[in-house]
DNA sequence: CTTAAACTACCGACCGTTCGGTAGGGAGAG
DNA sequence: CTCTCCCTACCGAACGGTCGGTAGTTTAAG
């Protein structure tokens, strides 16, 4: 048994039952190990979550910077972006539950530690709009509520997605998209 | 002490800590009460939160209805719905907050009981835009993936909303609203 | 022989919950 | 007016069980 094998079933147990509902023991028994055991590999509780977290936001971030870098009209990049984020939440959607649902469970020490990482990656889809806004390609009022707003719809997908569903991921990351750059009005806006 | 005074506590502390991270001695300190005590008002911890769901449920329902019922343009509905959900998500923040994100923490039993009741409030929304479509005011693609988008942006604030911080909560919704409506584009759509 | 990795056995603390009991305030009978 | 009875609200103490974590031992591979 790996650090990862431990980390990829304390994911999917904190998942499931949340990362006070869920067990040093739940986790032993997903993994096939004895309580005991699992203090061989990680200190304490806290962290393996801690490390979950690094982990998941480091590759959501890592992915969306591989996006930024191809050269591709802005509309284009944000539309690329939303579906590489939401197909990274439903490949690895453990990893990135415990992200959105559970960061709120680190000790304040740990959890200070987490929110620059974090703020980071919400700088990117940021930046990303803003840039739209000053090419002319976007307009929108508050570039950071556009952010947030995109963000939530996408983050939101957590709670309801799931993969035998009627829709694939990338159909609803272009559905998204389509919303979040076409607005719902019928007629052309002024 | 009442019943009321009790679950407005209990949200408050299972918003802070989460319903597993919170004891019955801290829902009973915060009520200025001893843990055996709150036996006296409540079967157990679950039914506590129980009731916070279809309390919570309930009102914004109620409140949703209440504006589904007013005669004004689906367009202006929608922008009112917004505008409503949020500020009750800002007034109320303990019992929505408890109501979006432990609800997963509901027994399986109570679970199956609150899935219909929040289905009812969701459909409301996909009825709304639906209206808009059905007029010709709307325009997009799936009704159901735009619905979960608008509750996606919206929920998600209770992640990062302050009430201290620059923008009120109805500021919030008519940026929102204008995103959902108009899209980023800077052009008009074909 | 060493060392990493797994085990068995256990700990104190805390969990949700229950129990027996009590303070205090009406309600009804005399 | 008072005594009895009951009721609501609450409490301190304790229950069985589970928690995160530790100590010490065995296993197996280099």
């Amino acid at each position: 048994m790996t650090r990862d094998d431990i980390l990829q079933s304390a994911a999917q147990v904190f998942r499931q039952k949340g990362f006070h509902g869920a067990s040093m023991a739940d986790i032993a028994e997903a993994v096939q190990l004895q309580k005991a055991s699992l203090y061989h590999h990680f200190g304490s509780k806290q962290e393996i979550l801690l490390e979950l977290l690094d982990r998941a936001l480091e590759m959501v971030t890592e992915r969306m910077a591989e996006v930024m870098a191809r050269e591709l009209s802005t509309e284009e990049k944000l539309r690329q972006a939303m579906r590489v984020y939401l197909k990274t939440l439903s490949e690895q959607g453990d990893l990135v539950s415990v992200l959105l649902l559970e960061f709120r469970s680190l000790e304040p020490a740990f959890y200070s530690r987490h929110i620059p990482n974090r703020d980071r990656f919400e700088r990117m889809w940021r930046d990303l709009i803003q840039q739209g806004v000053d090419e002319g390609a976007f307009r929108c009022e508050s570039v950071s509520m556009a952010a947030r707003a995109l963000l939530g719809a996408m983050n939101w997908t957590v709670t309801w997605y799931r993969r035998d569903g009627p829709m694939t991921m990338e159909q609803i990351a272009d559905s998204f998209a389509d919303l979040f750059l076409n607005g719902l009005l019928a007629i052309g806006h002024s």
